[in-house]
DNA sequence: CCAGTACTTAGGTTG
DNA sequence: TAAGTACTGG
């Protein structure tokens, strides 16, 4: 079957690449067959050994079609193609099955999705759809939402699919009801199903979804299984300790037949157990594969001797962890500096000025630092510290492209004419732009849908029949499906055509255009951008040559679905600081390191106090923090810091005094608030520098003048004029030219309603398409 | 319907 | 403090 590939690869590999690996490493990519765990310490060449040993297994001849690799991330699957493709082929590494558990396995759902009843082109529901989509079944159970907090139902809803709970199951359990009962919270499990329901009519599929209908496909379709074990015949799986048992169940499945199954991971890097990742999963591997070779990586390759050894103390700590010991080659390098703050926002300014000292005295780049925080909240102190030294920067998991609304918002349009069934993106676009689909009627459609088991745009589709809505309304619901279905039509054309005609005509980016704020302008462009990256995926070609798709705009949402911003690429400037929280630091590595906030009740944080397997986790948090680093760490606290606007007391955490002392240099008389050091700019030159309050100095008061201040909207700027003087608006009609005391001039385009309560639709010559009810708007009438 | 105001709440977060 | 939602007057 594989005819001689090997053969093709021969000119191109000498046959002992394998020598660039040392012993254990090279063992551990050359035992190919059969089941294989690698145990990776920290900065151990794990991606390294990942790499040549797929590499390896084409050069043996495996087809890269029968190669299934799960990685944590698109990202750390794109990279590891190319580093593949550098020693095999490019086109081989395109043809690797590679990728995050939900990207390989939505794929495969799609070509799978007719057995288990969905359609191949179905939405997948972001946190944001699902939150929502649990609102609303809260909302219509006429429950109260403090008590079902969306986040809490939601996070059960997940834990229960990823131990592969189905709704019925949870509730014929009787330990989960008398659990929910005695937390009050009884009707989870009706929500769970309800929940289920209203996805699987809106043809829509959950994160957790992706993993436990693999598990039900699998499971049911005993031949979908057979066909899927034949075409992975060798299954690599990346940060094994961080699986969940969904995930544990599918590769278990998978790589029954063939056995060749190869995990790699670290038990002291798990710090996702928070939301059901199982370290079990590695203990279960032994029971399941008695054969197994167990690899253990222990030479650490990228930090120096100071480094792994302040991590191996702190992490000696935790009780339960394999038995491994992480050593190191490099030089001792410098001592770890411990820096102490007054307040949160001192620690920004000293840890901006140490910036300023290491690449000064190192000759490093920005972007060889990286600031790495425990919660997202405390990158505001740091961001404007290091925006006063002019200290260039990107936050990694702000807000990313995808979340802001006016992209949202479009992507809704494109979903929903993709998929009309997906009930979250009709309800979202259905009166956006404002096309006078009000509340009322919107709630009228959806009482139909429930009363007659249809979706919402069913009973859109079929509004005459069911004549319900009448007269105006009806009549708008109706442009809007023609809208919708004149979108549909062009489905199979050009992508970026069609996605331009729909921002174009259904009016959001003449609703984005009224706005002349910088904000708005901004939205404007975000939503170009958008259509350029859609013509940038037209002119790429098809990742994988088994697949020869169409680039249309069903294909591009679905390979945008499962994006997170850690894909983003480096467009401007690439030499900046990073920020990030710890946890999206993982797997990535910095010539320096600066962790902040190593304070008790922040980490380990106030909540992980309680037990010890959730302090345990918060200690492996801070050896994945401490082994980012390759030749400089620096750690800091504050005794001081903002939190929710309140003034916190801190003390320094336990985690600082578990590190091996003479590996730290202690706080030497940290810099009194008085007198900070302050750089003007980046070369050397510094001035000593008064704060104006002396004592307290750090404690100073918000919104100083070195935050810009919000550009006024344009409302701010009318000023309301005591001659206005209203004309009488009864007898409005369309046609009318008007003005509005704060919109300025306008055109009436709509009036309805009965007389006294009539409302009109105008479009305002600066402020865009608003709708106004006559009884409150002052208008002028000009013709 | 629109827009300003009062009130509530707060963890880490793959895909 | 900041962001998001619910309420209310025009």
């Amino acid at each position: 079957m594989e005819s001689g590939r090997g053969f093709r690869y021969f000119c191109k590999m000498h046959a002992n690449f394998l020598n660039d690996l040392n012993t254990v490493q090279r063992q551990a990519a050359d035992t190919t067959e059969g089941p294989v765990m690698i145990i990776a310490g920290a900065g151990s060449g794990k991606t390294r050994v990942l790499t040549y040993r797929i590499a390896n297994l084409i050069f043996k001849g495996v087809d890269p079609f029968h190669i299934l690799a799960l990685t944590f991330t698109n990202k750390a699957a794109r990279e590891m193609k190319i580093r593949i493709g550098k020693l095999v082929s490019e086109s081989d590494a395109r043809n690797l099955w590679m990728g995050t558990f939900h990207s390989v396995f939505a794929k495969i759902l799609r070509i799978e999705a007719e057995k288990i009843g969905y359609p191949s082109n179905f939405t997948i529901y972001d946190t944001d759809d699902s939150k929502s989509l649990i609102k609303t079944i809260i909302n219509e159970l006429g429950l109260d939402d403090k008590i079902y907090k969306p986040n809490l139902v939601l996070s059960r809803i997940s834990s229960a699919k990823n131990n592969l709970i189905s709704d019925r199951e949870y509730n014929d359990n009787a330990e989960i009801i008398e659990e929910d009962r005695k937390s009050a919270k009884s009707k989870l499990g009706l929500i769970y199903s309800l929940y289920n329901q209203r996805c699987f009519k809106a043809s829509a599929m959950d994160f957790d979804d992706l993993l436990y209908k693999t598990n039900v496909l699998l499971k049911k379709y005993p031949e979908v299984l057979y066909k899927y074990q034949q075409k992975f015949r060798y299954i690599l799986v990346d940060e094994y300790q961080d699986t969940n048992f969904s995930q544990y169940l599918i590769v278990k499945k998978l790589a029954a037949m063939h056995q060749n199954i190869c995990v790699v991971g670290d038990d002291a890097q798990s710090i996702y157990a928070f939301r059901g990742a199982n370290i079990q999963n590695i203990l279960n591997f032994e029971k399941d594969y008695p054969e197994l070779k167990t690899f253990k990586l222990e030479q650490n390759y990228r930090s120096t001797k100071t480094i792994v050894q302040a991590a191996n103390s702190i992490i000696k700590h935790n009780k339960d962890q394999l038995k491994k010991v992480v050593w190191t080659d490099n030089h001792d390098g410098e001592k770890i500096s411990l820096l102490q703050a007054g307040t949160d926002n001192e620690e920004g300014q000293i840890i901006a000025n140490r910036i300023f000292e290491l690449k000064a005295n190192h000759q490093l780049a920005n972007s060889d630092i990286a600031i790495l925080y425990r919660t997202n909240a405390q990158s505001r102190s740091m961001e404007e510290a290091l925006r006063k030294r002019n200290i260039p920067y990107r936050i990694y998991g702000g807000l990313s492209f995808y979340k802001r609304k006016e992209i949202r918002d479009l992507l809704a349009y494109f979903r929903l004419v993709i998929n009309p069934k997906d009930e979250e993106s009709l309800k979202r676009i259905i009166n956006y732009p404002a096309r006078g689909i009000g509340k009322t009627t919107l709630e009228k459609v959806i009482a139909t849908a429930a009363e007659h088991q249809l979706s919402i745009w069913e009973v859109l589709v079929n509004m005459s029949q069911l004549r319900v809505i009448t007269g105006a309304s009806a009549q708008r619901l109706t442009e809007f499906v023609t809208m919708i279905k004149s979108f549909q039509q062009a489905l199979t054309g050009n992508a970026f055509d069609l996605a331009t005609h729909i921002a174009r005509s259904s009016g959001l980016l003449k609703e984005l255009g009224a706005d002349k704020t910088p904000e708005g302008v901004s939205r404007q462009e975000n939503v170009l951008e958008l259509l350029n990256g859609i013509q940038e995926f037209i002119d790429t070609e098809s990742e994988s040559e088994d697949e020869v798709q169409e680039r249309t705009l069903e294909v591009f949402m679905q390979d945008i679905a499962l994006l997170t911003d850690a894909d983003e690429d480096e467009k401007n400037d690439p030499n900046r600081v990073s920020l990030m929280t710890i946890h999206a630091s993982k797997g990535l590595e910095y010539p320096a390191i600066f962790v902040v906030g190593i304070e008790e009740n922040l980490f380990p944080s106030q909540a992980s106090l309680s037990s010890r397997t959730e302090l345990e986790e918060e200690r492996r948090l801070f050896y994945v923090a401490m082994t980012r680093a390759e030749k400089f760490l620096t750690l800091s606290y504050a005794l001081m810091r903002y939190k929710y606007g309140q003034i916190q007391y801190c003390e320094k955490s336990r985690f600082i005094e578990e590190i091996d002392q003479d590996l730290l240099i202690l706080p030497s008389g940290a810099p009194k608030s008085g007198a900070l050091l302050e750089f003007d700019d980046e070369r050397t030159s510094f001035r000593s520098f008064n704060r104006k309050e002396p004592g307290i100095g750090s404690l100073k008061p918000k919104n100083n003048a070195a935050t810009p201040l919000k550009p006024k909207s344009p409302t701010a700027f009318t000023p309301t004029r005591s001659d206005f003087v209203p004309d009488d608006t009864s007898n409005l009609s369309s046609g009318m030219q008007v003005e509005h005391e704060r919109f300025g001039p306008g055109k009436v385009i709509n009036v309805e309603g009965k007389p006294g309560d009539k409302k009109a639709t105008i479009i305002f010559q600066a402020f865009g398409q608003k709708q106004l009810l006559l009884k409150f708007a002052k208008l002028k009438i000009i013709a």
